[in-house]
RNA sequence: GCGAGAGUGGCGGAAUCGGCAGACGCGCCAGAUUUAGGAUCUGGUGGGGAGACCUGUGGGGGUUCGAGUCCCCCCUCUCGCACCA
């Protein structure tokens, strides 16, 4: 007999061949079926840079195709949309350098992520894309500053803000935590100016108590909660005598007040402007060197100096205790910061590690006044951070930390000299932007009227000759003469625009709300269509957004759920973090490392399917791993071996034929491999669900020669291709086709619903079991299925080897898992 | 220091309502096949032992018929935050 060669997998082929009949089939198109529900997917929205995509963001692309696919498979309406966070200083600088419009830069840059997205058939719906930096999106974006700024939420004020020297820009709190810049990475440095902030910190609370009912990643949800930081504690006046004779009230914030009859010193901060007017003259050119010292070094630098060893000088000023009439040393020191409570503090060596220290170093005195359990710790070497009982503090001596907190405070709102007070480490977001590329803050400057909103949008950004931000700061906006110029929208006479952009995080706030109708002209969304999508029924994107988009887009949902403009509180009920995949020498990819690897040239090599599943396969779904191409000619290997597997054995099947029996073990595994492969889809766990599948067919190869022509075969190839269909869309669509599965040419493997096992499959008349003597294996049997205890107990007991063992001995125990093993413990 | 998570073959990783450790893949070894091919096929692959077996999930204790999984102590690593009063 001669074989007919087979049709190689070529998969170039496929790939042109099915991308156009998806197209004609609008496979992609969001769903708008009446009586469906819906399933709103959505990826991080990326910022378009110039370098492209490399494998590492199919890491998240992938699986939310994936998840798209088998919703919409399962009968869902599915949103599964695509934009651009197109704002945003990487263009600006490109386009400083080359004199290319930032919006020619961006086309450019987009038009790379989208032919690479399809390129991975990353099945979006491109008839809903955005760009945030068109001026039909950002007007919306400009909208919603002005909601914020009716409200009460937008603000301009002046202060010290952060700044990159490296980027030239400002830096909200978000953007440069652990005193770093979050794009280059470089030390920030303060400066002071006048910026826009919105107010997030009067939602606060709310933002900290919502994370409760979310199923985020818990370390997602305890950043928010630690950099939200809520504390509970009091705020006291100490009165400070001035070298002028007069008393100066300095408030300080603690949350030990129990701890004060232990405050030994006060310590205020070296930006404080009490400092200025309390230090004694002769103590004035120390503190003025001190001051200029912790001015001059950066922020690292000086947490990192102090670690080691905390300074400061002594201001000549003391202060007043006000419970216990103590008079205490008043010291600057840079250990205690300006933006946190009210940048003073009483200082207790013995019940605080970092006054501790600071005490010891400069020979200031440490009284005990907490007793942990009513026992005295002694706190010369080491402070008592434990709650404990009062001791040393007069009146309150005797009660416990928590009533003496309560009690002492009480004690202060009475006397008029302190209140309780909630304190919160975030800050009023800083939003204004001394850059061109980015929304203009819809804000009129009239010297009669002040900031009057522009309710005129889009504020159309305009034409400039140079981009770059000039060394004051400005922005180049404020070089526009013509566009400054304008007039007052209330009082008509001159005025002047506010020549800031937005940061682009506001962009970002809303836009998961614009998918939902992107066409819409008069308003920012349709209410209806919201209504019905959000909020967002699976989020993905990196770990890295945690307290900065993640935060901010909540706090815009709040704020437009009080407005009423939406019915959910929260945007994204489900967050998922992708793990980044490395370098094949285990490092960040990088363009300057040499070791990106793009999805064009995997494509290009083993095809789009290949290039997926190993995606998928490469390791769980939220680990950082590193690429290796031996893994996906792996997986482009399993795609072989299951075209061979199709196109031999399937091919000759036919139509099913009365006398065909079904094979209990085939179906066993069918139906096994489809609950694995359901399950872990939906857990996230796709390196396992890939195994499975590879395990699948492994079995069916093994299996093939005998079933060939068995309709069982055909019937269980046509549900493996239905299952592999959302991972794998090329072949699984060609080989439902070439086994003659489609209905018409219309038809595909993307159409069919999503294949159920059947629970009776999975009941096999055998179970094959262990035996264990002493917890070691022995034996293996098989024993029918729903055999009783004692059937299995005798059976394990009459096996060849445990007799031989057990020697005639009487086993003293034995024990019977049904379906898992027998274990027999042997008499002596 | 605080918070979150993790330590399993040469490698990525499976298996945690306690029940055959190492699924699946890579790599490696042997064989088959091909003029050659990122090819395919078959078998093997934690360590020790010729073998029956012994041993093995960061280390040490414990609970249990049985522990990678539960409890106690310790060590290491990754990530995030870090003088927040």
């Amino acid at each position: 007999m001669e074989e007919i060669p087979m049709d190689p997998y070529d998969f170039r082929d496929i790939e042109s061949r099915w991308k156009p009949h998806w197209q004609r089939l609008g496979l992609y198109l969001t769903g708008t079926e009446a009586g469906k529900r819906p399933f709103y997917c959505l990826d991080f929205f990326p910022y378009p840079s110039g370098a492209g995509l490399s494998v590492g963001h199919c890491k998240n692309y992938v699986p939310t195709d994936v998840i798209s696919r088998k919703r919409k498979m399962e009968g869902y309406n599915v949103l599964h949309p695509m934009g651009w966070d197109a704002f945003g200083q990487p263009t600006e600088e490109y386009a400083i350098r080359t004199g290319i419009h930032p919006s020619l830069v961006t086309r450019k840059h987009t038009d790379t992520y989208r032919r690479q997205m399809k390129l991975i058939e990353a099945g979006y719906d491109w008839e809903r894309e955005i760009d945030s930096s068109d001026p039909s999106y950002y007007r919306w974006t400009q909208h919603f500053f002005l909601l914020l700024f009716d409200r009460g939420l937008a603000y301009q004020d002046e202060s010290d803000i952060w700044w990159c020297p490296e980027c030239k820009i400002v830096l909200s709190n978000e953007e440069a935590a652990g005193g770093q810049c979050w794009r280059c990475e470089k030390d920030v440095t303060r400066k002071r100016m006048n910026q826009w902030y919105f107010r997030i910190t009067s939602y606060a609370d709310r933002l900290l108590d919502d994370l409760e009912g979310l199923d985020w990643p818990e370390g997602i949800k305890a950043m928010q909660r630690n950099w939200i930081g809520r504390s509970e504690g009091a705020r006291l006046t100490f009165m400070v005598g001035a070298p002028d004779g007069q008393d100066l009230p300095m408030p300080v914030y603690t949350t030990r007040v129990d701890t004060i009859y232990g405050a030994t010193f006060c310590v205020i901060s070296p930006e404080h402007p009490l400092v200025g007017r309390i230090t004694t003259r002769d103590r004035m050119a120390e503190v003025a060197a001190y001051i200029e010292g912790a001015r001059l070094k950066s922020n690292r630098e000086r947490m990192a100096a102090s670690e080691k060893q905390k300074t400061g000088v002594f201001t000549g000023a003391f202060a007043i205790n006000p419970y216990s009439g103590e008079r205490v040393p008043v010291w600057v020191a840079d250990y205690v910061l300006m933006d946190y409570g009210t940048g003073a503090i009483m200082a207790v060596p013995a019940h605080d590690e970092r006054d501790h220290q600071f005490a010891r170093s400069y020979g200031i005195p440490i009284i005990e006044v907490v007793a942990p359990g009513g026992v005295p710790q002694g706190v010369e070497e080491k402070a008592t951070v434990a709650d404990g009982v009062l001791i040393n503090s007069g009146p309150f001596d005797g009660l416990g930390s928590d009533r003496a907190r309560a009690r002492m405070t009480a004690f202060a709102e009475e006397k008029g000299f302190g209140t309780r007070e909630v304190n919160y480490r975030i800050h009023d977001w800083m939003v204004s932007r001394q850059r061109y590329w980015g929304a203009p803050i819809p804000i009129i400057h009239c010297e009669r009227c002040g900031a009057v909103p522009d309710r005129n949008l889009p504020v159309v950004l305009p034409e400039v000759d140079s981009y770059e931000p000039d060394d004051t700061g400005r922005s180049p906006l404020a070089r526009v003469e013509a566009w400054l110029r304008t007039k007052c929208p209330e009082c008509g006479g001159p005025a002047r625009r506010d020549t800031n952009t937005m940061a682009g995080f506001a962009c970002s706030s809303w836009y998961f709300l614009r998918f939902a109708s992107p066409h819409e002209e008069d308003r920012p969304f349709d209410p209806e269509a919201v209504r019905y999508w959000l909020p967002v029924d699976l989020y993905v994107g990196g770990a890295e957004h945690a307290v900065m988009h993640l935060i901010y887009a909540r706090f815009w949902t709040k704020v437009m759920y009080d407005a009423g403009l939406v019915s959910f509180t929260e945007p994204f009920s489900v967050l998922r973090n992708q793990g980044m995949i490395l370098g094949a020498d285990g490092q960040k990819m990088s363009k300057s490392k040499g070791n990106v690897v793009t999805p064009d040239e995997m494509v290009e090599r083993y095809g789009a399917d290949a290039l997926r599943l190993y995606i998928l396969f490469i390791g769980p779904f939220g680990a950082d791993l590193a690429w290796n191409e031996e893994g996906i000619a792996g997986t482009f290997r399993f795609l072989r071996r299951l075209w061979r597997l199709c196109l031999e054995s399937g091919a000759a099947g036919g139509e099913a034929e009365e006398g065909d029996r079904r094979d209990p073990e085939l179906a066993f595994h069918l139906a096994s491999t489809l609950r694995k492969v359901s399950e872990d889809m939906d857990g996230f766990q796709f390196n396992t669900a890939v195994a499975a599948l590879m395990e699948f067919v492994n079995f069916l190869v093994s299996r093939s020669a005998g079933l060939e022509g068995n309709s069982g075969l055909r019937e269980t190839l046509k549900q493996l291709l239905v299952l592999m269909a959302p991972m794998t869309p090329f072949i699984s669509e060609e080989l439902w086709h070439r086994l003659g599965f489609a209905e018409s040419d219309e038809d595909s493997v993307h159409l069919q619903p999503w294949p159920l096992w059947r629970e009776q499959d999975l009941a096999l008349e055998r179970m094959e079991m262990v035996v264990q003597v002493a917890g070691k294996v022995r034996a293996r049997m098989s024993v029918p299925s729903g055999s009783t205890e004692e059937e299995i107990r005798g059976a394990a007991l009459a096996q060849e080897r445990i007799v031989e063992l057990l020697g005639g001995r009487e086993p003293a125990r034995v024990i019977v898992v049904p379906g898992r093993l027998v274990n027999i413990i042997p008499g002596r």
